[in-house]
DNA sequence: TTCTCTACTGTGAACGCTCACAGATGCCCG
DNA sequence: CGGGCATCTGTGAGCGTTCACAGTAGAGAA
């Protein structure tokens, strides 16, 4: 097979000029806002790019304003947690598709290991993106701190757990959606309230601890060490935290897991331990993933509004490009009621 | 925040070849392959380079070179279909760091909606990617059809079916792999063998369709359009095939389930209508997503080489852009033994 | 010596665009 | 009627690179 046809030479802004009978001023101005040109030019101009179906070269665009007009969107660290949750899908093409409204292409940036970390972060500081969207739930993570103090438009998903320079967030508000939670479950009459936690060295893990452990004292229940395992987030690990819990603490009779996932291998481990749910011990996620509906009894979780974080991440990250300066964006979370709890 | 600190100005080729006292003729040899240069000027512009932190600057190159050094990785048509698959992570993943090797970025585009769909299309043909992945089960699909007649580099993952010019794709071979999965369920004793397909119009629906039926011709079983359902590749889909199936023909002693995804359904159908899995009917998934093992029992399935999918489509991609004339890809697959089957 | 060949180096032009500036036109006001 | 202003238009320069070409130097052959 190979190259049929091949690729002919794009028309140039000078094309569009002399079709359309002006120079190539004009030309430019018409693309880019349309100020100070005369209705008959800008109709002339319009017309022969239709014409001549013109497209303007980014490169060379580019190459003068300084600017590429494209941003990346950055995972860093532990690849394979983000890749196993579905949240992260959504997340990706709701970035993907409001950029695509400002025809702003997205550049997919993995650093896995440090050859890559490298790599990208030459990339991103020599300009070849205007801003970059993060996705890491590391404290202290070297790449974004690099960045950060490059001077690199920068917008991370999720509270930026640790130190260092202030940089942009938008999150869901996950203490309220733990507290939310954690207050249904008191509401079903439930007092020995278990919880698995996220990893605590990432924001969600520790807040949505902390919602837990707010409402728990609010209500004057007493604090028990043993109602209290974690995560990492990941299936397997919530089947194993929850045995652990079961073991530590055989009478507990809700649990509030801090993700859909692990609250998967929660049911599982229920189950194998004949505790019914949501009878004996009730089950409350975290994320509203697909997993919450694909498993039995379905899960009553805590939606978090992914759509409106992405739309929110481009958002603020455009006005960060654009000299403004943000601040972090906290959107609240929903509690979806199922039959687990 | 803000942008405290500001980007300065990064160094150019001309600093680069003041710096090192050459002209830029010779820096950009040494960049581009170093052919041509003696060793003391070589080393004396790598110093250089070092020194200044010099990057080049994509955009000027690609201006004049007429490359962009970048790829689309473009996903058409039904994308809840696909962001609801693992195996599309795994994909993109892989694609993503194959490139990155190349140190050629990797540009996600969707196409939704129609707009998006003409916006992309413009994006491409109008040379802003040198190449593209295409990942799309939709038969025909316009937007492919379109960028081959303009003679853009194109690999597809999975045979693009139906019509229309030729195009390079690299696919695991599931033909085969159903043969595999079905001569096992044979081998097992079962003889009431029922399918559940995927869509019939996409490539690997029919593919797997066929490798069942071929087997069963050979081994003399007699086909039952009754044991014959489909679905479209998603969970809820397969629960309500299963359902159909036992209504049809209850009783069937195994299935051949298209996806892993499906096979989640079909094992909640049985379950709910009290069929042992796997002492009353078998079951035999495909794809080996996280997905097999997190059910209970764990997935018999097909394991498709995803891995080398991703790294082949790359490679070809690049050998295509290269100028190279490129065929078709077909990956084996492998029979992964677990509880269900 | 002179001529040729190879290895290497520097120079201008060009890629397609935007931007600053200068010029032109028309209008309103003094 | 001239000056100021707003609106519109064309022109040249330059962004940072690669590429073609010309040119230099040294080695080896005639």
């Amino acid at each position: 097979m190979g190259n049929t046809g091949g690729r002919r030479k794009p028309p140039t802004i000078h094309d569009v000029a002399r079709e359309a009978g002006v120079s190539r001023g004009t030309v430019s101005r018409v693309l880019n806002g349309g100020h100070y040109v005369s209705p008959a030019a800008a109709e002339a101009v319009n017309a022969a790019i239709r014409r001549t179906g013109y497209v303007v070269n980014r490169h060379a665009r580019s190459l003068i304003t300084g600017r590429s007009d494209s941003v990346g969107f950055l995972l860093t660290e532990p690849q394979e947690r983000f890749f196993e949750d579905p949240n992260f899908n959504v997340l990706l093409r709701g970035c993907t598709q409001a950029l695509a409204a400002h025809d702003i292409p997205l550049l997919l940036m993995l650093a896995g290991t440090d050859d890559e970390r490298r790599r990208i972060t030459r990339y991103i500081t020599a300009g070849h993106v205007d801003g970059v969207l993060l996705v890491s739930s590391h404290s202290g993570d070297p790449v974004a701190e690099e960045l950060r103090a490059a001077g690199v438009p920068l917008v991370a998903c999720g509270k930026p757990i640790g130190l260092g320079s202030k940089v942009s967030y938008v999150a869901a508000d996950d203490r309220d959606g733990a507290r939310d939670m954690v207050r249904h479950l008191l509401g079903l009459g439930r007092r020995r309230i278990g919880v698995v936690t996220g990893p605590l060295d990432t924001p969600g893990g520790v807040e949505r601890l902390a919602g837990y452990r707010e409402v728990l004292a609010e209500a004057g229940v007493e604090e028990d060490e043993r109602l209290i395992v974690s995560g990492d987030y990941s299936r397997a690990s919530g089947e194993a935290a929850a045995e652990r819990l079961l073991a530590q603490a055989p009478d507990v009779d809700a649990v509030f897991v801090a993700s859909d996932l692990m609250a998967q291998g929660v049911l599982t481990a229920l189950q194998r331990a004949d505790r019914r749910v949501p009878e004996d011990v009730a089950v409350g996620g975290f994320d509203d993933s697909p997993a919450a509906v694909a498993v039995s009894p379905a899960l009553t979780t805590i939606r978090q509004p992914w759509d409106r974080i992405s739309a929110e991440m481009v958002r603020v990250l455009l006005a960060q490009i654009g000299g403004e300066d943000t601040a972090a964006v906290i959107l609240p979370t929903e509690l979806v009621k199922r039959a687990s709890a």
